[in-house]
DNA sequence: ATGGGTACCTGTCTGC
DNA sequence: TGCAGACAGGTACCCA
């Protein structure tokens, strides 16, 4: 579910609530996608630092306020560093002063004195995972692959032209794989690629520079519109206040099959692309 | 290097 | 009503 908006959004809900909270207990549920890598213990007494968000990612910085002169304290928590977090498919955050019991769905809280953290996520393709820092460790691992932030000046339709004018695939591909730009996921790629008249099969070396830059135009306004109207709940997806977002309220391709354009009236089509479904207007959109 | 397919896991919806 | 099968927002990894 989460696309860059929704875990923006997400963000922005409990990031500067959470600051300067001191962590007092971790429970894990079920295995995520990946292990924590580290004892939960070791969490213990570290204190929230600024909450960021790199692609779909969180990171949770978490640092240790003990005296580092105490090496009884230093063997008891772990050293500074964070937590990264991803909610997959189906993942979302709620941050609240009093947690329910864990359900069957809830596979991480990170409890501290102010509140608790919860990680739900029914699918489990979510994961929290621990690094010694943004820049080292499992952090720089998953990270560095990631291309450029949409709101990035450096992503321009200059650059993407330059980044896809050798490759063969189809633009949503290109879209999707996060290796250019990252942020959108299948429901803002296909509302994208509407906003800038282009066939999601279109060859991407063969898409113009002045297609480029209207499609990095319109990656950009279509995630800011998401960001601004709370992200998209197309099933489960909350804030961590539980609240909905609006955005597929106005969405206009996806999840549209045969439902008209709302710019044309044309029957908007679903194909599927490397096994995921592409909404196009084949009147509006060309190759 | 590129691109294609697979895998992870569970809930919901569709059609018979 | 029951049940098999398709499908779902993400992405790392393996292989040709």
């Amino acid at each position: 579910m989460p696309e860059l908006p929704e875990v923006e959004v997400t963000r922005r809900s409990f990031g500067n609530r959470i600051e300067g909270a001191r962590v007092s207990a971790v429970r894990t549920g079920k295995p995520l996608r990946w292990p924590l890598g580290i004892d939960p213990q070791r969490l213990v007494g570290l204190r929230v630092g600024t909450v960021s968000r790199r692609g779909k990612y969180l990171w949770l910085a978490l640092t240790s306020d003990e005296h580092p002169s105490s090496a009884a304290l230093a063997e008891q928590h772990a050293a500074s560093g964070g937590l990264l977090l991803h909610l997959g498919m189906s993942g979302s955050l709620a941050f609240v002063e009093q947690v329910s019991p864990p359900g069957p769905h809830d596979h991480f809280d990170l409890v501290t004195d102010i509140g608790t953290l919860r990680l739900t996520d029914p699918r489990r393709f979510g994961a929290v995972v621990w690094s010694e820092g943004l820049y080292e460790g499992t952090a720089l691992r998953l990270l560095s692959k990631l291309g450029v932030e949409p709101f990035d000046p450096t992503f321009n339709g200059d650059n993407l032209y330059a980044a896809i004018k050798s490759r063969r695939v189809a633009i949503k591909g290109a879209l999707l794989g996060g290796g250019i730009v990252v942020g959108a996921g299948n429901i803002y790629a296909c509302e994208a690629l509407f906003a800038a008249g282009i066939d999601p099969r279109a060859r991407s070396d063969r898409l113009s520079l002045a297609r480029c830059r209207r499609l990095a135009d319109a990656v950009r306004s279509t995630l800011q519109a998401a960001v601004d109207l709370g992200g998209s709940t197309l099933r489960d997806f909350r804030d961590s206040h539980g609240m909905a977002g609006e955005y597929q309220l106005q969405a206009h391709v996806y999840g549209r099959e045969g439902a008209p354009c709302r710019t044309c009236g044309t029957s908007i089509r679903r194909v599927v692309q490397a096994q995921r479904a592409s909404y196009f207007c084949p009147k509006c959109q060309k190759r």
